[in-house]
Order: C-alpha cells, then structure tokens, then sequence
RNA sequence: GCCGCGGUAGCUCAGUGGUAGAGCACUUCUCUGAAAAAGAAGGGGUCGUCGGUUCAAUUCUGACCCGCGGCA
C-alpha cells in the first residue's frame, strides 16, 4: 500500500477515477458520467493502449462512446512493448489538456498500476528496460538473482519478493544503470483525484463474465487473434498479453482444443477480476457504489 | 446374472499396515518502465458403507452399494 504523505492536496485539479472488476460495467458509466460534467475519458488499461486489439480486450466501440471523447486507446503497436512509464506520459499529457479545456478529466480502466501511475502519482525510476541485459540475467538462476540483488543493493532485496524473477531483474536493471540503490518509490500527487469503484457481487460478476465471453467470441474474438498473428505478432507475444489472447493463441496453435481454451479462459478472467479487487478492495478512498444516481451524487457532494 | 477394473480434497489422480499427498480450482496477499504480466502464503479429506483379521487398517479380507468395460 501506498502512502499518500499529504494525501489529497485540495489545490490540485479534480479528476474523477473509475475503477472496478472486469466486466463490471466501467466504461459505460463514465460515458454516462462524462456527458452530465462534461467530462472526457482517459482509459487506463494496459491491453486496451494496442491497436487491432478490439474485441478481446472489450475495448469501447465508437458508437459506445456517444461524442464523448476517449483517449489513450489504439495508442501502440502490439508489435513493440509498451510499459506504465509511457503511459504515464501520454495519460498526463491527456488530463492537463481537457483540464485546459475545462473539462472534466475521467480516468476509467481496470489497470490498477496504470490507474495508480497518474491518480496517485507514483514516480516510476527513469530506467527504461535493456532487454539485452534482462535477456543476459535471465540465464541466471532465481537465487542468483537475489543474491546479486543482495550485494548491489542490500536495501531493496530486504523488501523485494525474492521469487519474484522479473522484480528481480528489473531491480537489478536499475542499480546497474543508475550506479546507485532503487529509491523508495516516490509519490508526486498532481491531481485530486475522486475515487469511484464499482461494486457488484461475485456471482453476478461471473455471470457476466461468462455472457460477455460468448458473446465476444461470436464477435470473432478468435479471427482478431489470428489476424494479430498473421500481422506479425508473435505466438509468445500473444502468450504475453494473457487471458483472451493467450488462450486463443494456445487453441490456434492446436496445442488445446476449443473446450479446454474456453473453460480455461473463463477460470482466468475470473482469477483476474480477483486479483483487480485484491488491489483495489483496502483502498479506504473508494467509495463503491452500485447505481449510477449514487456516482452522479457523490461528484455533486465533492463541489466539481 | 457372471467376470474384470475402479470408488482417496471441489476436479483429475498418486500412495502407504502406524489416521495421507500432487497438480488444478478455492481463499488471502505482493506489486518501483512486461502489470490481462510476474510472484508469495494458506484452508480443505471420518481415504464408498458395514463387518472381520491385527496392538494398529485408508492400506489386508468379506459382504453390500455406486460407476465403467466385457461376457451372457
């Protein structure tokens, strides 16, 4: 958990934050909401940034979108990696122009480090990946790693999930760049931000899930995975973004067949709107509402 | 009806004469340029039922019940 120092500094621009579980029903209410603040939307989902990845990701449609602008979709190649620290960047860019247009800015997506980049403010160490150097530590055994963690930067293997490979590398990645340990992450709050989560039941949750599945693999979810591959976006790639891509990819590659790649896919969309409550679930900043009247509410009780 | 095989965690299955494991699921959690990713921890079973042998049975044995296959 993050520590938020001063916390909300009043100053600061509001901005709206919409979180929630996958299939939860986000992006519909901040359209709603945007139209009534006049508002425009900054999505903030890590899968949503590429383009040709439509209907696997559940991206908005245009005629979805009802005039309201949306931003930071279709922004990357599936081909090229993409990473929070761009999306910092580009997000930021978003906000302070519609905040120059005296909108209201909406951030909505089911990315919580991407949500947490820009509504917390977390500072991500100027270190862009070497994918030489991570491919070169990647031989090294997990142990290794942290052993060598150990000896550069004693600070940050005390804290670090030591079977955690990737946080190991990228730890390690930092130190070898910067010649100095990993800073504390640091946290500079631009905004005040107003935080909305979705709330809705576990089983109404999964019923969900499973309606929007097949319905997006009548959309043609699996020729949008192989039209990606086709495109050149590797099977590993593929493999890489997960869930829809990952087990279409799987079921493409006749490594599965089409009953395992549903029943599984459907499992891990579960777990993984799970694991977006995990993150969200403590945030004592949250206020979870179930009707739209309760969102319009709270943002008039908030003076915006 | 007979013969064979099986009945162990929610699922698929290991295993042992001294009251049990694995993978997946589930629960909880982590998150410093891959985050739909990558990791961590945890709960859970009167081992089909009822008898017998034994100091001791989930393991051996008998009957029965249930499932699968074969023969009639």
């Amino acid at each position: 958990m993050l520590q938020m120092g001063t916390g909300r500094k009043k100053d600061n621009p509001k901005i709206i934050v919409i979180v929630g579980p996958t299939a939860s029903g986000k992006s519909d209410l901040a359209v709603s909401l945007a139209k009534k603040f006049d508002g425009e939307i900054i999505s903030a989902d890590s899968r949503q940034v590429y383009k040709g990845m439509d209907i696997g990701t559940g991206k908005i449609k245009e005629e979805e979108m009802k005039g309201v602008p949306h931003y930071l979709l279709d922004v990357a190649d599936p081909k090229e990696k993409f990473s929070v620290a761009k999306y910092k960047l580009l997000a930021e860019e978003k906000v302070e122009e519609i905040i120059n247009k005296k909108k209201l800015p909406i951030i909505c997506g089911g990315t919580a480090f991407y949500v947490s980049a820009i509504a917390d403010g977390i500072i991500i160490p100027e270190v862009p990946p070497d994918w030489k150097l991570r491919k070169k530590l990647e031989e090294l055994k997990t142990e290794e790693l942290f052993n060598k963690l150990k000896k550069i930067d004693i600070g940050r293997a005390k804290k670090i999930d030591e079977k955690n490979r990737r946080r190991l590398i990228r730890a390690i990645e930092i130190v070898d760049k910067t010649k100095k340990p990993v800073q504390k992450t640091r946290i500079e709050q631009k905004y005040n931000p107003l935080f909305i989560g979705i709330q809705i039941e576990k089983e109404k949750l999964h019923e969900r899930i499973k309606r929007r599945l097949d319905q997006r693999l009548e959309e043609g979810m699996i020729d949008e995975v192989m039209t990606l591959n086709k495109s050149g976006v590797s099977w590993k790639i593929l493999e890489d973004f997960g869930l829809e891509y990952r087990w279409i990819a799987r079921y493409l590659q006749n490594k599965i067949d089409y009953n395992e790649m549903y029943e599984s896919l459907l499992t891990d969309i579960k777990k993984f709107s799970k694991r977006q409550m995990t993150w969200w679930k403590n945030d004592k900043r949250i206020s979870w509402i179930k009707k739209y009247k309760e969102a319009e509410k709270l943002i008039k009780n908030n003076a915006f």
